[in-house]
DNA sequence: CTGAAAGCGCTTACAG
DNA sequence: CTGAAAGCGCTTACAG
């Protein structure tokens, strides 16, 4: 009876004939209630993020629920608000709700023990157990190599926490890309988890005054602090010093000079972890109903190689080989 | 029997061995879908958002699971990714979800139908059917008052979409409390949707040659671009120039001067909202079991004043009535 | 005061 | 090939 509607059995004119007569009955929805308890699939995963003081929150979010929708999936949202407590608990909130995975983008050295329903991790490639992640070492190597590309030679790495994964891996990835002829040095500019300076300054000027010539920030945070830095000291961007960021954060480029960054690809990002999920969810479900268990550990660790956002913000400082001229912003101006 | 765990009945040693049993079994978890499908509850709300370019999207989305999650209650995501057909797609998605009610942040110009389940719509005042909004208004008189005290008569206001109800109460607002010595003049920056200027300028070096001493900005990305813009023309700020924005969003106090903005009470915008839905939603089920209809009708809209944080880019231009030394950053510095 | 039974809406083997 | 029945896990009136 009810086939006709799913498209099981074959009917004809009985098929028409119910849809019709269900379709009118004032919107007929097929409730998810029944269906999930029948056959053991509510067709929703968790997210679990660390904290809004995460600036990619939206990105993430919006990119793993188009990926699950896309596959028929909804997303019930966790937010752990920064405590490693709370994400414990999210966790089991979700899991109370019958989410039959989780995607969990970890607060930072959070280890994901192994909760009775599939997981999917996004983290940095250097953390254990991930799943799939930015590729964020190539993405250092990339952002030197169109500094150096430029002529740079002397490059200040600025970081604000050693214990992150991700940054460690940028700044690897940087540092693996210094040419022999140059030199970078790391500046960590914040004891971890502390207010931002309010004016106070990272002494920039001074490095610029010592030779270097490009400041290579691990996000685009630090990056605009670089820039204002610099603009106060009266230091001209690009034409005196190149900066560059990670992420490229909404406002990046929307700041004057546009911040030249690395992106992380989200959609694929989000693709993979999902699909890792509902692979596992998909194969798991007609043996176990609704005790699947066991991590995505099938799906090997996955490099998502970032991509480079050239805006105005590096220029030659002393050109071999110019790439391309800051001069031109691309896009039209219209004011 | 089940009684023992839900702590209806009296029961008083079976209970304590009751709950030994099952918990001891496998950490029993009392499955949602079957609670679901008897009592037609399903303890989820859904959150539809407008689009990434939202740079609201954590706030929003952060406080809404938040509140949504201390009431009980879970929180399922749907993006309407900036196309109004998706927004009514979104909604029936969750709906078919069985979702309980919604919360929707629509997408600019867009009315709510009156779909099949309670909803709670965020957004401004000004909108017909809202439920609950950030005093947009008071806000912009907040901000020109904070100015003004600071001694600043004539000000520049920055908006960039006319259509905005959000925008027009911000400017509305602050129109309303030049004073009669002082003159204010609107700058709409952007034809709609439209990307910004890459490297084109606004022309505030020529506003500020006219005599205006402040940029009032409806929002704080626009005051980012005035900040670049001014400091890019070698004008002081806050010296020779005050600069304030709206929302005070992320990056907002990692700028150099920190930027003085008006913030949303989000946190209580989310509770007003969420608690309006649970109240229908509570009252409603008894009755109609899965065919909860209306819109929160029943709750007149609420506006959640502002508040104003001062920064550093807010200072006397001649001040009659100092409020505060703005050469004093709050906070200690530990660099 | 406690335990067995009915039924929420669905799907899916199973009998007709 | 089609229609009636069983059962997913829960809650809640109802009989004992």
């Amino acid at each position: 009876m009810s086939n006709a509607l799913s498209g099981k059995g074959r009917v004809s004119a009985e098929l028409i004939e119910r849809i019709r007569a269900k379709a009118s009955e004032v919107g007929y929805v097929p409730s998810q209630a029944g269906r999930a308890l029948r056959t053991g699939r509510t067709g929703v995963l968790g997210l679990v993020l660390p904290d809004i003081s995460n600036p990619l929150f939206p990105q993430i979010a919006q990119a793993i629920e188009y990926a699950a929708s896309n596959i028929g999936y909804g997303v019930l949202i966790a937010d752990s608000r920064g405590e490693v407590a709370m994400q414990t608990e999210a966790v089991n909130r979700l899991i109370e709700q019958d989410v039959e995975g989780i995607v969990i983008v970890p607060r930072r050295g959070t280890r994901i023990a192994d909760i009775g329903c599939p997981v999917a991790v996004i983290d940095s490639p250097s953390t254990p157990g991930n799943t799939v992640a930015a590729d964020h070492w190539q993405g250092g190597q990339e952002i030197v190599e169109h500094l150096t590309g430029l002529g740079h030679r002397n490059l200040v790495l600025i970081g604000n926490n050693p214990a992150s994964n991700v940054q460690n891996d940028r700044i690897g990835g940087m540092k693996s890309r210094i040419p022999s002829d140059g030199k970078a040095e790391v500046l960590w500019i914040e004891p971890l988890e502390q207010e931002w300076g309010k004016g106070c300054l990272l002494g920039l000027a001074g490095k610029v005054a010592e030779g270097f010539t490009a400041f290579v920030a691990v996000s685009d945070l630090h990056a605009l602090r670089a820039l204002t830095e610099l603009h106060r000291a009266g230091i001209g961007v690009p034409e005196e010093a190149s900066v560059t960021g990670f992420d490229d954060l909404l406002w990046s480029s929307v700041v004057t000079p546009g911040l030249t960054t690395m992106r992380m690809d989200m959609p694929r990002i989000a693709e993979i972890a999902v699909g890792a999920l509902a692979r596992v969810i998909e194969a798991d479900c007609p043996e176990t109903s609704r005790t699947a268990t066991g991590t995505v550990a099938s799906v090997e660790m996955t490099k998502v190689p970032m991509q480079l956002v050239v805006r105005q913000t590096t220029a030659p400082a002393a050109s071999p080989t110019p790439e391309m001229s800051p001069q031109t912003p691309e896009g039209k101006c219209l004011c």
